[in-house]
DNA sequence: CTGTTAGCGCTTTCAT
DNA sequence: ATGAAAGCGCTAACAG
């Protein structure tokens, strides 16, 4: 029934030679002759060894350093719930030799970003999980990385044509075809729609919001080739300045029903709403946070699209372990799954275990 | 930065005693003085000692047999994505020393089922996972199975008041309110539902769909009452059969024109709806089967409900490790997502890799 | 180039 | 009741 597991040792005995060449061979490390290579290789390939990692782990007292770039953020944050699934993998494989160092960068200020980039760049580690919100400096610090052999996993959203070894996200213009669908298929009288976005240094535009306004404008080009799209930047942290640009914006533009954010700050223009008591306005935003559940549940959201961060984060340190520790290549391109969130659904989403 | 990792030797030397000691506390497998005892559980307790789990498997050679047991199913079936599951997980503890055998019971025979799990209520094992579509027999192997400390994980559906390891799967009862409030919610029109059903031997209804018709019948009444709620048993292999069973209720019952399946056969409704060209008639089924994706997707059912099937074999399986093996216990009560599908969002749950 | 050997952290046997 | 020692499958250092 159960079939023994071929060991070392058994390979070593069928090919006539040590356990010392035998593992010379698995880890081609040279010197060994052609005639114990061929003879080894052979038995190898026949018997369909697969090595015992876990006590690999144990004999070569190997150490994976890996680290994790993420943007500095509150605990209630959209990135904690990312972090918090990068180390519980972490915390899953410790006794394999792995731990993990967080390193956090300025979302909001590219330069800062970008210098912090180039002394990672530079560091010495085994794998990087990295959400590349930037993409200039992202794709710069993979460039180099891969280049030293250090894999680097990207999470949260993807550059086209980086060469990384895997990405754990959305499709994010997908997903910004998808806003588009829910806030407007269903109602063909819509003529406006605002975006909401954060301002922010140096690139003008995080990765993730741009493919996913991309999507977004898509659809729109394609199937409501006439809706006004408008356009308001707020400041990430002053409340009441962004309460007088929606004042304004509301004031000059009376006939908008209908807004989105790409970003996970829906609830920012919720409490705006809230605010103002203006109830004739549909919003949808992005991701589970405390502050958008609240809006989604007392109706001042009419639809959430969220990503699964803890798996994507849980995946993508995962992946390094895969490719690194257990000589398994994770697929590539991994999307994850958008679900849709409305006032009906959420609750069966909530403090579920997702990983 | 990284605290180098507390072993048995150490514990041993600070206590004063030596490994073999130690490692008889951690079992507590008695032959230790009351003085040896008291040492060294404080210091294991001032240290936070966690023992090495991967050592500890390579050394004690024990092996562990799981059970998993899914009702017979063809490839494309909702259960080959659950086993699906269970062998990935099988997969990546083999070298822990855990080997998974797959048992099939007929879900349409409750008889069969029973004298199925009497069998294996004797069997030698270390956990078992188990679809408990039979609530009465599943109870009771579950009981037989825990009262000789082998702990079951159920996966699918849940059985109130069963003292299990754990659950995974979805609120059966809040699922069958989700499809109750995407029938009907927006239709305060509808005066008439039907539901479709599967006859089976024994036991009248599996209790995943008793389960979700209870929580569907819940809302109905709560929301809805005056609604004629209309039932329709059909077979699982007889499709001439089905079609005239159809045909007469529809002839009856002209004024029904919304429906469900609380089972994961919609796509068999769906091709009756087909084949009489049947355009007037709102349809909910439950699963990501192949024939369901396609008649989401060809208009033929409104909104599939999914429950991640491969999760719950994973994580149910994975259970059992935790508990055997990683010495955590597991959430009992593992709530799984409603996933809401449609034919805009469907593309996005497919070919992903949900585990 | 190759085989032998020690040892990773832990379990288990076996004297004492 | 306790410690010493062997060994799990594998790695790595070291003689030869």
């Amino acid at each position: 029934m159960t079939k023994p597991k071929i060991r070392i040792k058994d390979i070593a005995e069928m090919a006539g030679v040590s356990k010392g060449t035998v593992d010379r061979v698995l880890h081609n490390r040279g010197e060994v002759s052609e005639e114990s290579l061929r003879k080894v290789k052979k038995v190898l390939r026949e018997m369909n060894y697969e090595p015992n990692v876990y006590a690999s782990a144990l004999a070569s007292k190997r150490t994976y350093r890996f680290l994790c770039l993420l943007p500095q953020h509150a605990e209630s944050d959209y990135w904690a719930q990312v972090e918090a699934g990068v180390v519980k993998q972490a915390a899953e494989l410790r006794d394999l030799g792995v731990s993990l160092e967080r390193i956090y960068f300025d979302q909001y200020d590219m330069y800062a970003c970008q210098s912090l980039f180039e002394s990672v760049a530079i560091r010495e580690c085994d794998g990087v999980v990295l959400a590349p919100l930037f993409k200039e400096p992202s794709l710069m610090l993979a460039r180099t990385l891969m280049a030293r052999t250090i894999p680097v996993v990207f999470v949260d959203s993807h550059v086209a044509d980086a060469r990384i070894l895997a990405y754990y996200g959305m499709d994010s213009a997908c997903s910004g075809k998808l806003a588009a669908t829910l806030l407007l298929a269903e109602h063909p009288d819509i003529k406006d729609v605002v975006m909401f976005h954060l301002a922010r240094r140096g690139e003008s535009e995080a990765n993730q919001t741009r493919l996913r306004r991309e999507g977004f404008m898509e659809y729109v080009r394609e199937q409501r080739p006439r809706l006004t799209v408008h356009s308001l930047a707020l400041s990430w942290n002053d409340r009441e300045g962004n309460t007088l640009l929606l004042d304004r914006f509301f004031a000059e533009h009376p006939e908008v029903k209908a807004g989105l954010t790409f970003n996970s700050r829906a609830y920012m223009i919720a409490e705006y709403l809230n605010l103002r008591s203006k109830s004739d306005f549909r919003l949808l935003g992005y991701d589970l946070l405390e502050g958008n559940v609240g809006a989604l549940k007392a109706g001042h959201v009419s639809y959430l699209i969220a990503q699964r961060p803890e798996q994507q984060g849980y995946h993508g340190l995962r992946a390094l372990a895969q490719s690194l520790i257990f000589h398994q290549k994770p697929a590539e391109l991994n999307l994850m799954p958008m679900d849709i969130l409305t006032k009906e659904n959420i609750d069966f989403y909530l403090n579920f275990p997702s990983i």
